[in-house]
DNA sequence: TATGAATGAGGCTTCATTCAT
DNA sequence: TATGAATGAAGCCTCATTCAT
């Protein structure tokens, strides 16, 4: 129950600091949005820092695992790209905290999150080696072309990270998961032979 | 001359808040920087907020004319993708702050930049028109699909934005620059007819 | 039993205070120390501050009674503060928290100490009558020298801690235990007649 | 005159650490009684800490200065023990807080003091030599006994300190100075030949 | 215009103490 | 008795902004 609790914080922590931002969410935000003491938070996490920090890991925890999933499964290169594009718009629609928070928190205070334990971006090494994992298949399996890994990173999460952006900006007209087709299609013509 | 201060100021803080973010870049910092006093600088700015708006207009002013410069030449719309990637990743190179900014400072501070005058993103509407000129552009000469734009805008600036991230995470080999062709070429597969 | 752990609580307390000042020093502190919950230990002690100032009574008791015993031997005043000097810096030696109390916690928090049941001061008061013991025994007897209360205990007292101080500067090259002959010399000197 | 404001604020400081402990003054308590605000401590002094720091540098500079003074006066070591004995007590009548700061924070917040640049103790180095050059000089000239120096400054500065402990226990009849006379020829006895 | 000392609200964090179990 | 999660007041420190010079 201890570890229900530190889990609800940090959900909550994820949401505030998705919606507001890093600075912007004090402890006192998140305490008031729990009705739990100021104090009592730091019975679970030691400081804010290692709040975000934590929230970091989380949420591309859910990103590494869905992935995962999608690439145990027997399928063309060109469907898990479309079905990852699918998960990834609808985590946005379910829990957008999950994905806004690396535009919100993560892209910005990055040398926040670098200490002598995280390298910062190792922090979502196992979401980065899913994405490597369904690209070196696809390249094996003669789907994909065989490219510079960081340009078809790029590519991939970039594509699905743009439509984020303007989704947060309320500039679309739909939500996201409507262009998740039509958007997969154009990463996966990015990426085949 | 007032100008002219003005925008080194402003060239002072873009520099700032995109190597540090914007909440830990303060006044003294900048006005240190600049060997200038505290209050002097709220002779030329308003206040902090103003003056990473303003950061906002310029950077992606920056932007908008070097892509409106590539728009103009006679260009099939491969090799203006694959221009504007370059010139892109030149700008990294010369001043990342111009494109570091969005990702530190705009990404996480969106709610900032919203008020009466300013509606956030229209900061940055002339350069997303103008790459919304060359897609139709691309469209038009039945070198681009005719998709909806949000999708090719996502693709386009989402990857090259991509790589840029990886840069700042110390991930990549190379130059961002050196990944230019790779990059484009992607860019141009998935958006290609 | 009760009164057994409430000795140990003392003791533990006694210990954390001296070494780390009663500021630096918090209830969970010694509630871990000594394996026990932190609500439990205000089963025995209703504040903080009692604990602290049982700690002093505790302390000077020990004092007192050291002194007493030497006092109730039948010595010269001479051998009676060479004696007291040795325990004292025996006690040093073995518990020095005994003594490190008054230096790291008294001195420096008097007024906490105060209230209407107890006068500070008063709190060592069994200590202080045995040094007027001690002395005025010495006058009695002619041994040593009729002179102000307080001028004495100063001399002597002041020249114990002043040595406790330096030992805890890590100053002193050898234990202070070994300086005791010569100090208590010297001490004797000031008040022989 | 930023030095001399500077200076204000340690003077403050100084009075309410020594009337009050260092933990319970705080930077408010130091602002309002300069009527000053909170902020504009810290651009004068880092830390609450630090101002400690200084003003422990501060106190024993001075005491320094007035023992060197009379070291530099061609006197007997007995003169000399009671020049600055009368010395001592005449600071505790105009300015307590100089000696009372020892009691009431250096004593108890040793290991606060310490870090990579001071070593604590040395903080009162100046003094602690000049204390060196009146025995050894008291020695030379056959004045005083040949003996260890931790041993005969326990009884200088111990028998000093001692009393000025009584005074601040509201334990003395008379006011320090009246005793230094006594005092002093004690402290001379105990160190002479 | 330029300076930089001054202000004070507000954020993070700590910890004595309580209380439900 | 014993536990330890919960409370919330209070302290240190920062920094955007102002203003007298």
């Amino acid at each position: 129950m201890k570890e229900r609790k530190k889990e609800t914080i940090l959900m909550t922590s994820l949401k505030l600091f998705s919606k507001n931002g890093f600075h912007a969410t004090t402890i006192p935000n998140i305490a008031k949005e729990m009705k739990m003491s100021v104090g009592n938070i730091y019975n679970y996490f030691p400081s804010k820092n290692n709040l975000a920090k934590c929230a970091i890991k989380f949420s591309s925890s859910i990103l590494a695992s869905t992935l995962r999933k999608i690439n145990n499964k027997n399928l063309t290169s060109k469907e898990k790209i479309y079905e990852f594009t699918k998960s990834y718009y609808e985590i946005i629609e379910i829990s957008p905290e999950i994905i806004e928070y690396f535009l919100r928190v993560y892209l910005s205070n990055r040398s926040m999150f670098d200490d002598e334990n995280d390298k910062g971006f190792d922090l979502a090494k196992d979401f980065v080696d899913e994405v490597e994992r369904l690209l070196s298949d696809g390249i094996n399996k003669q789907e994909l072309k065989k490219q510079n890994f960081y340009v078809s990173f790029s590519i991939f999460i970039g594509a699905l990270g743009g439509l984020t952006f303007l989704n947060g900006e309320k500039a679309l007209e739909e939500k996201p998961i409507q262009y998740a087709k039509e958007i997969s299609e154009s990463i996966y013509n990015a990426l085949k032979i």
